[in-house]
DNA sequence: ATAATATGTGCATATGAGTGCACTCTAACA
DNA sequence: TGTTAGAGTGCACTCATATGCACATATTAT
């Protein structure tokens, strides 16, 4: 097949393809981590055991969610006496969205500017 | 531990979560997808087999990888002679990144209009 | 100090998804 | 018509990861 190169500056490609494949992402698409979330969005800063006793899995597996997802970068964990208690960190979750809506535009303003 | 219980409409909550929890997620939160999805921004609506000789998998895996982007709305399929061309879905994808963008905000707006 | 509570972690297991091969089917072409 | 090229599919395999249990660690309370 001929090969068709579209003529365009290829770092918003990278930019995007980059941040669909991000920790941010993974953190994002998996069910579990996603009732996690909907729990933080409800009921606000919570330690691991309250969280836990709301969702049929075990604590330790609740745990290890937790950590992913601030590794990601969308939650924040605060040691306090013995509880560790984590938080959703809304301007990062809302700014990396941003973002990818900006690298999208930027992409469709090159590769098919008629989506815009 | 006490649970505080943010007082809001949940469906603004229960929007996000199904909105990461989605097929399109699915679809885009995979390395050989992101790759597919590079290789049609840069060179635009091709068929399976040319996409395949650029990527270091199976035809039929990136057939089964195309399959599924189209199904989840990223991608649209036409069948052509004996090709089966596939192209982006810029609109789709636009329009379904900023309805998250606006699912969040709306999220942040009750439950922590701090990070707005 | 001892007990109790919250969390971290190693380990084995189960499950889901990606992968490649072989085969079939379909459509175009000589 | 026989052949070739592109694509779809069943199957087995591999691998990542989610899961739960048991135990270790740490910190608070009695």
């Amino acid at each position: 097949m001929d090969l068709k190169v579209i003529p365009q500056r290829p770092q918003a490609v990278d930019d995007l393809i980059t941040a669909l494949d991000s920790k941010l992402f993974k953190a994002l698409s998996e069910p579990v981590r996603g009732e996690i979330l909907r729990f933080l969005l409800l009921h606000g800063r919570s330690d691991i055991s309250t969280i836990a006793e709301h969702l049929p899995q075990d604590r330790s597996v609740i745990s290890r969610h937790l950590h992913l997802m601030a590794e990601a970068g969308i939650l924040v964990a605060e040691k306090e006496t013995r509880h560790r208690f984590y938080s959703l960190n809304g301007e990062t979750f809302l700014k990396e969205f941003e973002a990818i809506v900006t690298s999208i535009k930027k992409c469709m303003a090159e590769c098919c500017p008629e989506c815009l």
